[in-house]
Parts: C-alpha cells; structure tokens; sequence
DNA sequence: TAGTGGTCTAGACCACCGT
DNA sequence: CGGTGGTCTAGACCACTAG
C-alpha cells in the first residue's frame, strides 16, 4: 500500500501538485481497511512527499522528500562505530558566569548557578572534537556531583537528564585560537560547529558548542 | 496516552533502559484500545524515544531523542520565507564530461551523456550559495530542453524528477578562488558545504554541491 | 515455542475547513 | 454546511525472536 502510492508517484502517475483519490476510494481500490490506506498515506505525509488537509484531500507534494532526519550520535558511539578507540579528556570544569550571549541564549540571570564544561575527545588519540559546555545547576543538580572525568557531560546528561524541545545548528567557523591549540591544528582552518541548546519546559538545561576537526562531516540518507 | 508516555519518561519515572508495560496492559491502564497504544508507542519508537522488539518488549532508549529532522528547502523558498528578495544567475551550462570523482560517485561511464550546470543564488542582491550541479541526461532526458536561465536546476528537477534514494553530507570547507570570487568573498575562508547525490532505483540522477556564504546556518528545532 | 509487537478489519464518530 | 481526513474501537491473525 506504503510502496504502491510511492511507486505511483515516482512513476509520476501522481505528479507533483496532483490530488490523489480519497482514503475510501483508494481502499476499495486495494481491497482493504480505510484504516490501512489512512496509516499508509499517514507516513507519507510525515516523510513530506504527501500534503493532507481535512476537506481539501491529499495531494501530492509540490516538493517531494524535502526532508532528512539525522542521527544525532554520542561522540564516543560514533567513533567505536568507525572502528577506531575513543579517548576523552576534561580540560576546564569551573562553576562560572557565562558570558552575556550564553546566558541570553538560556535566558538565565547573572546569579543562577552555571557549570562549564570543556572537553576534548579524540579518536585514535587525535583530536576530534570540542565539547563545550554550560550546564543550568537549577534544573540538573545532580550533574554537580557527576564524574566528568570519566565519563563526558554529553554522555551523561543524555542517560540523566530530559529535555522537552530543544534547536540545533551546523554551521561553518574558523578555528578560534584556543580551538586550534586543542584541536592540533593553524587557527582560522575550517571547522564544522554544531550548536545546541536543550530546554526542560521554560527552563535551558544545556548549551553545548561541538567544534569538530577538520575533514569531519555529517552524512545521512534520504 | 501519546503525551502521558513521553511525560512518564520526562519526568524520569521511566529512565533510559527501564522496560515499560506491554501494550494491552498499558490499554488497560488508559481505558482505550490496544490500537491506540500501539500507534502511539510505534511514533514514539520512530522518533527515537523508545525501543521495542517483538518479543523482547518495549523500553526507553539509551539515547533519547538522537534524531533531528532537517528540512532541506529550495533555496529559493529559503530567502523568501526571511522577506528577502531572491535572484539566481545561471554560470555554466555545458553538456562535459565530469571530472572522475564525480563519475565515480555517480557510477557513470566516460561515454554517459552529462550536463554540468554552475548558478548563483542571491539573496537582496547578495551571492547566497553556489550551486554545482551535474544531471544525468540518460535518466532526466527532458533536463537537456529545460529553460535553467529563469528557473533554478535545483527547483526543476525537484518538481520534475523522482528518486528512490539519495545521500547528504554537511562538511565545512576553505572557499576555493573560483567559489571565493563567486561568492566575492576570500579564498579560504570558511564555508557550509552540502554534497547531495539522488538515484532512481540503481542510477544516479544527479549531483550538486552547494557551497553557501560566510554565515550560514542549518537550524532546526529538536 | 510461547509471548511480544506488527498489522489488518469493519465500523463509528468527530474535527476541521473549503465552499 | 458537507465532505474530508483524524482518530478510536474490539477483535483477529501473523511474524519475529528471545529464552
């Protein structure tokens, strides 16, 4: 049902722009429940290539597939799953005020309690990547007490804390200073920046900054 | 019951690991169908919050939420949607034969008809991103007659053309001299990179490269 | 092999929103 | 207003896989 619409549509039988037949014709049509052509045609409206609206039927998509979901992995998952050892090492951990564009991002005041935590993780002892990190100590307690020696702010805040919403940015930066002294590399060198900040209801559980080395990409399917 | 399965997780009365009831007993539970139970646990496991296997049951994943959907709008759609005023040059437009890099990503011989078109896009008069774009003629034949001075290849061929699958990749790179004057900014300076390949069942449709101006970003919301 | 999720049915009522 | 998708029910059988 799911791969004969699709099928149809990348046949260009239903182009972009086109209706297509309503639930009930389409389940007289393959002999089944309404039921079935509603969760089929469900999943295709989820993925982009339909458009469903109440009373004006469904229609093909005027931009098909204009979606990509990626997987936003644990650095240390990403870099055993390339075969490769994962080494980790904690660089600066102080209670701290953020600077004014990190508070202003969390929407914090000057006199909640913040913790920063920067690290380094490295795959096969180069390094990978930058983690840094400030952490609002009002929602997530317990993260005062954490080890982040051993284990990093990023993997144990995904085990210990939730969040509801949250926004993510990639973009392109030169290499600061200090990235590249850390990083092992000439400052103003391209570096993929991944920007994060997660919220538990009205309140920022987290900001982290992940500045990768050069050569590093994120690659997904469609 | 959608809602009340992700609090009970937010809320951390099921953390990451823990087993959660089977689906007629949490029917049970809510007073409704196992129907409903399982549509909502399945959207659920499809956003990465839950994992179930048959048998095994259903548990709270050790890594929630490691997903992110992007979309991947038309560039044109993209400027307008900021109230900016879009513009688009066509650069080259050439039936060559592509570079062997290409050929190799696209799994194309020598003697396979190609097209290479290179445009600007512009954003209030400013060059937003490059577009580097090789179409294979053999699968898109009408590609060759279509008008790519006044719409974008990136546009036509997402309302003409179908594919079964494709990959993306996000990477950061130095601006070469030719994308630097393009984009009249400096060699070297860094730029957000998007390589993306479409294939129609087990041939490549088309490849682009699109290289965008200092400053841009990716954001979407988690 | 038994227990779990995956999928389907036939029917029903509701919510929304173009006309 | 009426027609469309959205959602639910109660029941059934199937497919997979962990133990």
């Amino acid at each position: 049902m799911h791969e004969e619409v699709l099928e149809r549509i990348r046949e260009r039988r239903w182009k972009p722009g086109d209706a297509i037949p309503r639930e009930d014709e389409l389940a007289r049509e393959f002999g089944c429940a309404r039921g079935t052509v509603n969760r089929a045609l469900r999943a295709l409206a989820e993925a982009g290539i339909l458009d469903r609206r109440r009373r004006a039927g469904t229609r093909v998509a005027l931009h098909p597939g204009g979606k990509a979901t990626l997987d936003i992995p644990i650095i240390r998952r990403e870099v055993e799953a390339r075969g490769q050892t994962y080494s980790y090492a904690l660089k600066i951990r102080e209670d701290a005020v953020p600077p004014s564009a990190i508070r202003e991002a969390m929407g914090l005041r000057r006199d909640d309690p913040t913790q920063r935590v920067l690290s380094v993780h490295s795959a096969d002892g180069r390094p990978l990547a930058i983690e840094d990190r400030w952490i609002n100590l009002a929602i997530v307690p317990m993260a005062a007490k954490a080890d982040f020696t051993r284990i990093s702010a990023n993997e144990w805040l995904v085990t210990h804390a939730s969040y509801t919403h949250g926004d993510i940015a990639f973009s392109a930066q030169a290499a600061s200073d200090a990235e590249a002294a850390l990083l092992h590399i000439d400052p103003c060198v391209p570096v993929f920046v991944i920007d994060r900040t997660t919220w538990y209801k009205a309140d920022a559980v987290t900001t982290v900054r992940l500045t990768y080395a050069p050569g590093y990409r994120i690659h997904t399917r469609l």
